[in-house]
DNA sequence: GATGAATGAGTATTCATTCAT
DNA sequence: TATGAATGAATACTCATTCAT
């Protein structure tokens, strides 16, 4: 008797979460199909075959439920990124896996980035940065972080600068090369990978003593770097 | 007569243009404050000064607005941005120069950036390029050809794949920083730089393999041994 | 050409008044019809022929429009009590007036008192008193003031208390003659008027207590008895 | 086992009991809180810790609620009006009694007057009678009529119009009175009850023949109620 | 050109009530 | 009895756009 009340309290819940499932599931594919604006509460519950009342049991408001559907958007994300990334290969082939595939899913889903930025605006603050999206960036942070632990990456590296470049390249490129039709271009993430260079470090540098050329400007670039962030750092105190 | 009828037709030129201005301006305001759904076509004309009507005069609709709202800001920020260029630096000093200016603009005036998204929102196509923004990209295009011709940098540099990257950096940096309330970040920018560096046409490298190489090599070393001792004590602190 | 345009002006203000007049009696048919709740805005514009966005121009919402509606009620009925009141005559003979008029008011569109008590609802404050309604009892007291001021009413007497008889009595009866599908009834007035007894004024009294007195008396029995007759009657049957 | 069933079916009703009496707690909490529009099932539910359809086993639904609560109200007051009566007084003194009691009731809930004003609308019929409030009413009819039935009133005393004038001017004086926050005034009480007055029979008026000036007052006050009663009577004829 | 009154389509949200469990 | 998830009708209000002066 026990089991069959928990059978039936199983089966409830499921039924509950499939319900869910189906309305997040709506919501996406309107959201996506006909912008935020275009989307109507309505539409959702009867594609996701509920009453527009119950809509509002699982979700507040039409804001909430974006907000839900794009943060699950940067969930998937970030378990696709996950398992992208080959922890046991150099750092910069991580970093290589994850442009990838950022770029890649997000030419795919190109619609979510706008549904994101409609998500983030609160009424009053400027933005919101959605908890979801932290995660996933998150993904870079800790590639870099084990990059400096295997002695890969220098500890100068500007963690969030770099961040920023690396995500804001590809999501900028992402659109780019939608426009375009493009499914992919390898340039993109190549180029971006140069930038981490100056923070790689050259095991072999220690062995092999000849100064070639490209060390110099590498060098170079290296020095500058870190004087930027020095000098960034004086000027905000 | 035909004097006081051009002067007349002046004036009134001049009185139709003021009142576009006025318009503009009052939009501006506006859509910045409000977001673009937080803004009324009654609450723009208000500001304006004239009746509702009246804006349909000068323009076709909400968005149509919206988008000369949206053009007219790149607009200036291709003025803003050519005159902030010395074209007679080296490339990289003028995309130093860019890069600066282009961040310093966006973290000022992020909100345009938002207004951009919703501007290029079509009805039925999934996105479309201002034409005032593709003005501005030409700026970076112009610097990168000017480099080419003047052998700075090599012909091999993937033109649109590094402007996305270089665009796509600082406007995501741009957010970052205004949500860090940090008025620049030149770690950004210089960061961006090293991405020129494989592109760098080093015209001492060929011609000269003189002294000055060695030099150059303990000037290095020097800087560095200095700056790992500058990082140390940033790191203990 | 003034005159033209004067006569335009003039038109449109014409226009714009009877477009208010035709709101108005639209919305109060259609309150007193079915109620504040079974009172739709969409119904209200369709009675007055303009749509419901124009409603708003010239009301803020629902709840205005109600407080207008009631306001224009109590206007009227101080505009017509000032008129069913003589003032010459005795203070009580104005009262008596007056407590007629109101009673027979209130029975024709009782509905009216149902209305003003949800106009004077207001979200926070327990309840609200409509100007119009203070104007309305104002004509009340000024009867008082006047009987003070002429000596016909004792200064002692309590203003606001029988003011609240006054208005309560009546108000409260007209409902049950309402439900009892009575037109009128004397006897209510009669028997509000008998309130104000203690505070007349007897000129007579003071000065002369001479023989028109014991004929006073004379008929007063005389008219008893027959009184007590007619009661009789009444009572067999 | 006769007795433990009996003593389950007990504590069943009991627990019954119990519940009503919980729903009807809240329901009068919120009612007179939040309003009746402001009231939801939800809410009341929420407060009597029940579910929303638990509800309506025991109230077919929101208007049904609202009328037992206030039929509620009405009875409490009922019994109340019983308790603070004596009817071993003279009827002045009980109508003094009923009237005090009747005022500091209304001014501590004057929330209920409202309610009770929304529980009287029914669809389609203008208002309705409580059985509640007739009973409440009722109090009133008796003494009246222990007075007639110790000649301590005249017979010819208008039930129904002094009944209302009674109630109404006590009802409006409540609300006046809450408005300007004073808990009592036994001014009102007192005005009321000079409406007696003509009613009066004066048991010392066969003793005493000295026809005082009063006495002319009041008998003619008297005689012109009952005229106007007679002649009412007469018009419905 | 300028006006601003008029329009009316469009929708998120609420909540009393029901009913399968 | 009790539950509480599901329902879906019902509506005030907004605002971009138009058009008669």
């Amino acid at each position: 008797m026990s089991a069959s009340s928990s059978q039936t309290k199983n089966t409830q819940r499921e039924r509950l979460e499939a319900k869910e499932q189906s309305i997040l599931k709506a919501a996406t594919d309107v959201f996506t199909a006909l912008g935020v604006d275009g989307t109507t509460m309505a539409e959702i519950a009867r594609r996701a075959h509920i009453a527009e009342g119950t809509l509002y049991l699982y979700h507040k408001n039409k804001q909430d439920l974006l907000a839900v559907v794009v943060g699950n958007f940067w969930a998937e994300l970030t378990k696709g990124a996950l398992t992208a990334v080959d922890s046991s290969l150099p750092v910069i082939g991580q970093l290589k896996q994850l442009a990838t595939y950022h770029l890649t899913a997000l030419i795919q889903q190109f619609d979510m980035v706008g549904l994101t930025y409609r998500a983030r605006l609160r009424h009053g603050e400027p933005e919101y940065q959605l908890p979801k999206i932290r995660e996933y960036v998150r993904v870079f942070d800790q590639i870099i972080e084990r990059g400096i632990n295997r002695k890969e990456l220098s500890e100068a590296l500007p963690l969030w600068q770099c961040r920023d470049v690396f995500y804001g390249s590809l999501e900028y490129s992402a659109r780019t090369l939608r426009l375009r039709e493009i499914q992919f271009d390898l340039t993109v993430v190549e180029q971006l990978l140069v930038m981490f260079q100056p923070y790689k470090i050259n095991e072999a540098s220690a062995a092999k003593a000849g100064p070639s050329e490209t060390s110099t400007n590498t060098r170079l670039a290296r020095i500058e770097v870190q004087l930027a962030s020095l000098l960034q750092e004086k000027a905000q105190r």
